[in-house]
DNA sequence: CTGTTAGCGCATTCAT
DNA sequence: ATGAATGCGCTAACAG
């Protein structure tokens, strides 16, 4: 049995409420000294720890947040989760992590356990198959960022990142290198992030004056199976792409390099290749990646500053989007179009 | 505010205590259909979501364990940690992950912070400097299970993996292929797992009549730079190593890829390579990596089970130490030595 | 079968 | 400056 606020009250002498304000010493004012420091010195030699559990439910308020991400393994989802829970350590929280996998259901369930642990706010990067509980969460006034996916008819602070933009930049740089056929590895669907990564593809196709073939556009899934599949149907097209750009992230990037290395292609001799990549293997690939990276610590600061204005405000605040630049890296992996 | 036993049972017109019971309804005998079903059908009308704070402090069970790691963006540890979020989910234990960092006074801070919280049990990779807390964690009789690092002298559940073995297995290989002058990479040091590594090479060259230059041995740290740093030394020695052996992990070992790299040597033609490596992306590396690797998934279910035994059992559970295999596979960074 | 009572450990309001 | 009383939401022992 661990020794609790009454124990260390009877033990000096005192009310266990006199031990509590001690501990707590808000206003000074209050309290004598002499018996102020017999009961720092008992709750010392009697070991004290307060009672997380007890507290939370009299306050109302558990120095706990939840952060639901899809998967920890992926290198751009673990660095934001290091940052936020690095964060929540300085600041006195306990972070929550939970994995959805991308399954819309287990995001609802972790959720729910989420509340019902009575977490003070919450970190999510939806599945975004369905958007309803999201909506109900905000009803009920919880404390919420989005990061990464948003919806765009609800109106909730988060963290995102410009994917338009890159998409753009790095198309320029292909078609700088000569390249008029680019394809792009769209990785999972229906996703924000990659609806936007498209749409900045299309955008630059546009600006470019490329001409656009549908069947350039490739990949439904997240995992490395996927970007694999994907791939080898993109290098089954009759006039090859010569180059790739890979929205899909890490997993879906290295499925696409196993594809084009047994098709007994080389990147980039035969095709050019650049992959929102987030990981700190890119340099040491077989060919070192072009890569667009993301600043993932700084990602997670917005999340947990943004959130922690939430929390400790008393009054509701507006709800603000944060978008974080992207970083283009050009090493080995692209380079100009064979002629 | 969100909705309390209370309130379910004042809707239906029962007590609380019926409420509970229907919720739990261990014992169906003692509830009339009628009200179970009216009290079921008001729990979802008032979407009712039990309070987990004010069950823990009742049950004194709060269903959550600690799980205390390095870091989590170490692909070894967060794997291991995924599946014990995972088997946590799937049974109803949320888990709490924490980074030390390797910082000692960092794993102390969270672990009275998981025990202030009431936590059912934790999994700890310790960082292994100090032993008292964990001493006395046991003494109080928390559940614990130690995971990848134990200390000897303490009797206490743990799931190791054989790194002597591998390690032996690794030389053996390097014998077979005409090296003599292996080298070591420590990576970490005063590391159970690192220690142990350390003897395997020992015996191996015992074993194998080669000859020992303690000056093969470097390395004192996990992080990239530590990796680079080591090697770098190993370099500017006079007969050079025909192989090293990274014990490190993923980090250090790409460290020592870009030192053999900037000194102008190839893996494998002037230097072969050797290591502990726990991402997928070895075999996508510039010379795919011969590798020793881990089960981590097994890791993690043996931690978990032999947590969730002492956790569930009403008397106390045995220590039992589970030793894990590694998988040893040869890639392309290891070739006969030049002759 | 169901209501009553009690209390987990703590913070807080009201006394004094 | 401190003690007493109350209750957060829940479960469990005991009645009936």
């Amino acid at each position: 049995m661990a020794t609790t606020l009454k124990d260390v009250a009877a033990y000096v002498g005192v009310h266990p409420s006199t031990v509590s304000r001690v501990l707590h010493g808000k206003e000074n004012l209050k309290i004598s000294k002499k018996t102020n420091d017999k009961i720092l010195k008992a709750v010392k030699e009697l070991n004290y720890v307060p009672d997380f559990t007890a507290r939370a439910l009299r306050m109302k308020k558990s120095f706990t947040i939840g952060l639901i991400v899809p998967d920890i393994l992926n290198p751009y989802f673990a660095r934001i989760v290091r940052r936020i829970e690095q964060l929540g350590f300085d600041n006195q929280y306990t972070v929550i992590v939970c994995n959805t996998e991308e399954d819309q259901e287990k995001e609802l369930l972790f959720l729910n356990q989420l509340i019902s642990r009575g977490v003070d706010g919450i970190i999510l990067a939806p599945v975004q198959e369905n958007s309803d509980h999201i909506v109900s969460l905000i009803e009920k006034k919880t404390p919420l960022v989005l990061i990464d996916r948003i919806f765009e008819d609800i109106k909730v602070s988060s963290v995102i990142t410009n994917n338009a933009e890159s998409v753009i930049k790095a198309v320029s740089h292909l078609v700088n290198l000569g390249h008029k056929r680019i394809a792009f590895l769209r990785g999972q669907k229906n996703i924000y992030t990659i609806i936007n990564r498209l749409d900045g593809y299309n955008k630059a196709l546009k600006k470019f004056k490329l001409k656009r073939n549908t069947k350039y556009i490739v990949g439904e899934g997240f995992e490395f199976e996927d970007g694999y599949a994907a791939t080898q149907k993109l290098l089954e097209l009759k006039p090859l792409p010569t180059a790739i750009i890979s929205s899909g992230g890490d997993l879906v990037t290295l499925g696409a390099i196993k594809a084009i290395k047994e098709n007994g292609l080389n990147i980039p001799k035969d095709i050019s290749l650049i992959a929102f990549f987030d990981s700190l293997y890119a340099p040491f690939l077989e060919t070192p990646l072009t890569t667009i990276s993301h600043f993932r610590k700084r990602i997670g600061e917005e999340a947990f500053n943004l959130l922690l204005k939430q929390i400790e405000s008393k009054r509701k605040v507006p709800a603000k989007t944060v978008c974080v630049d992207t970083k283009f890296e050009i090493r080995k992996s692209t380079t100009k179009v064979k002629s």
